[in-house]
DNA sequence: TATAAATTCACCCTTATGGGTTAATATAGT
DNA sequence: ACTATATTAACCCATAAGGGTGAATTTATA
């Protein structure tokens, strides 16, 4: 049973997926349309808006419509979120190991 | 049709659930047994064997045998290239925004 | 108004996740 | 040799992902 799903949880799977990434890497030069941006996939486009929309559940991507087409558009304040905290645990760890490292080095007789 | 699978996917995937960034949290403290870590959860000890296959397909746990128990500790690497993309397309995306920002605020007559 | 374009909706299929339970395996201890 | 412990394996179940197709919806345009 799912109890809470953070935003964090949202974020980290919209961004573990490569077609994913690659469409916020397609936005990061601007606005697109949906059919833009699915051009250069081979998947269809249908694929394409349910990537969108996961990528909209995790608020790094805003939708503004124009007429028929829908403008889509980065929204990177989720990445400060992930990015804290894979960035505050690696420190922490990276500093355990190496800690770790050096006790065994002292011990080694 | 998966084409490669990166290691970056199988991070982000391993990090994308709480039961999992809870288990590393766990594994922060020092090396552990399955059973210890699986005791805070209330879940299966089967359940937690499967997040544990997770961290390990994304080399973000590594495990040593010790007669019948199975010793899991942290493996931090994986979470350098999780953290650079992360990092880099924030300040690249940020920046982004600014700029638009900018040019918007400009043109505001 | 009729048609074309841009998207989504409603389905189908397959595979993976996350949970469970009940075996099976391997090792420790008596 | 038994028995208890630690862990995985082999299943079942429900749901979500990721792909597809074809119809519906909305808006622009001839």
């Amino acid at each position: 049973m799912i109890v809470k799903e953070s935003t964090l949880d949202q974020t980290l799977i919209a961004l573990a997926d490569p077609t994913r990434r690659a469409i916020l890497q397609h936005l990061s030069k601007g606005e697109a349309r949906v059919t833009e941006i699915a051009a250069p996939f081979d998947i269809s486009l249908n694929s394409v808006s349910k990537h969108i929309r996961i990528l909209e559940r995790a608020n790094l991507v805003r939708r503004r419509k124009k007429g028929r087409e829908h403008l889509l558009s980065l929204a990177p304040e989720p990445l400060d979120e992930a990015s804290s905290w894979i960035e505050s645990h690696r420190a922490l760890w990276s500093g355990r190991l190496a800690e770790l490292d050096n006790l065994l080095g002292s011990n080694k007789k």
